[in-house]
RNA sequence: GGCCCCGUCGUCUAGCUCGGCCUAGGACACCGGCCUUUCAAGCCGGAGAUCACGGGUUCAAAUCCCGUCGGGGCCA
């Protein structure tokens, strides 16, 4: 048995889709786990719609998920040669042929079979030209390269997902081999390469089944060994039809700048479609390698829940160490303009502080913004509910004497906070929760967020004083609203 | 329209190859409790799938066979 090598073959047409993500974390996987080799291949023969940065996506994205390849990055525009090399020999054994209808007559045609009702395939009138009149042509006309199709049979092939699969011969056109263009179609500039690269098994999008018996049947013409196939089950929206940008964000790196990780990413793909023998989901990616089982992978299309992302990427968030967390902060904080990128070290301190309080709640990475926003910027507003607690007969008074007795605090650590919190309401004769709430509400303009005492203590003393003083004016100003 | 693929809780799925251990297991989401100053997190518990439907085969079917329906993909 030689050594298995696959491959994935993004055309650099649009930035690299979650989909395609996932086929390549499979061919990944199946590569490492069968200690073969993982090929990337570009398929860039489509001059309008390739642009340079949508390879450097999908570069930057497979190297983001930890998916590196084993070999140079095949690039099809660079291997024109062989295409024709091998177009031409088709061409010599009878097995292509030239076709001269122009691409108006072929759809005047397609259109005229439709209204008889009949399945628009090409009538392969070319097919039957003499040699005489393909000589004639061939200088008078443009033309493309046909593959001459079996009449009759059918291919047959087992595919590891799903089993056996069959088609009918007489179900396939002369599909075309080379445009007018002389670049090669996908099919066949598919099979080329993947023979040229020796790849053993292909796995790819369960999209790909009706190309297959094409490809099968080109391997024949071309007189060598087909690969493998392994189609796996596609990546669904909300609505079970294939996942589009209908359904929200696709593209891998969309969810990278909202803040997820990719041994996240890595960790939820790999679920889609696949399941760990055991019952535990969250695992590395050696974990996954080592458990993983191409046979294992089920057929059925699976919808892209990103309520489970988040929980998955909440998760790894908390597992981070404070420091790396803080620094993945960095330039999401940067953007708002709260500090420096690099920060300099005052910043840096004041992060490291804010970090583990809002580690807890976090799902992504950009929500941290919204959740840290009160460490960087003073309430300009109170939520609804926050106001609710501010506006309460008394709460004025209680946090203008909260303010005061803070002030005098030298030692503004979370415990002394909490303890002049706690001997104001018992003075009082309170429920600690009467003071704690408003201070919140003053302090945070907000009613939910982490633990206040250790919140004020990042704060600090200054900011505290402040923002209570500020509050009880703004509270005696009538500036809140009336209590309801 | 033709061909092909798929069909277990709302979602991802275990189980299906080798029928009985399945009164169908886990995870996300949901609901409730505990913890607690709140929200999260964490822990505990709950609800949720007559295994698309209908027929067979069998002592026994989610699991095997046939049919139907539904959804999707590809080709244009």
């Amino acid at each position: 048995m030689s050594e298995v090598r696959v491959r994935i073959a993004p055309s650099p047409t649009g930035p690299l889709h979650v989909g395609h993500a996932r086929t390549a974390l499979f061919n990944w996987l199946f590569a490492r786990k069968s200690e073969g080799k993982f090929l990337l291949r570009i398929e860039d023969t489509d001059r309008e719609r390739s642009k340079p940065e949508f390879e450097q996506d999908i570069v930057s994205g497979l190297q983001w998920l930890g998916l590196y390849w084993d070999e140079p990055i095949v690039y099809q525009s660079q291997r024109l040669n062989l295409y024709q090399r091998e177009a031409k020999r088709l061409l010599d054994m009878g097995k292509a042929y030239p076709c001269f209808c122009s691409p108006e007559e072929l759809d005047e045609r397609r259109k005229a079979m439709l209204g008889r009702g009949i399945a628009p395939k090409y009538d392969r009138r070319c097919r039957h030209l003499s040699q005489a009149q393909r000589e004639r042509l061939i200088r008078e006309r443009p033309y493309v390269l046909r593959f001459a199709m079996p009449l009759e049979g059918e291919v047959i092939f087992q595919d590891i997902v799903r089993g056996e699969i069959r088609f009918a011969n007489r179900e396939l056109d002369d599909f075309v081999l080379v445009k007018s263009d002389g670049f090669p179609a996908y099919n066949f500039a598919c099979v080329v390469d993947d023979h040229d690269m020796g790849i053993t098994h292909v796995l790819r999008g369960e999209d790909h089944i009706s190309n297959t018996p094409r490809q099968l049947h080109l391997y024949a013409a071309l007189g060598c060994q087909p690969p493998q196939f392994a189609h796996l089950p596609l990546l669904l929206g909300s609505d079970r039809t294939k996942l589009s940008s209908r359904h929200g964000a696709t593209s891998l790196s969309e969810y990278r700048k909202m803040g997820i990780l990719p041994q996240a990413m890595v960790n939820f793909l790999a679920l889609l479609g696949w399941y760990p023998k055991g019952q535990k989901e969250v695992m590395g990616l050696d974990e996954i390698i080592a458990q993983f089982d191409l046979s294992d992978v089920r057929p059925s299309g699976a919808i892209f829940d990103l309520e489970k992302l988040l929980w998955m990427n909440g998760h790894y968030l908390r597992q981070l160490p404070t420091e790396r967390l803080a620094q993945m902060l960095v330039p999401y904080f940067a953007r708002q303009g709260w500090m420096h990128d690099p920060p300099n070290r005052d910043e840096r301190d004041y992060l490291m502080q804010v970090t583990p309080l809002v580690q807890e709640r976090m799902r992504t990475l950009g929500e941290a913004v919204d959740l840290a926003d009160f460490f960087y910027r003073e309430p300009e507003r109170y939520d609804p509910k926050a106001v609710k607690w501010l506006v309460k007969e008394g709460v004025a008074d209680l946090l203008f004497e909260l303010s005061n007795r803070l002030e005098l605090l030298t030692d503004f650590g979370s415990g002394q906070v909490e303890a002049t919190v706690r001997r104001l309401a018992a003075e009082r004769d309170v429920k600690a929760a009467e003071v704690i709430h408003p201070t919140r509400a003053a302090v945070t303009g907000r009613t939910e967020g982490p633990s206040l005492f250790h919140l004020m203590a990042v704060l600090g003393k200054e900011r505290c004083v402040g923002r209570l003083r500020k509050a009880v004016r703004l509270i005696q100003g009538g500036a809140l609203g009336a209590a309801p």
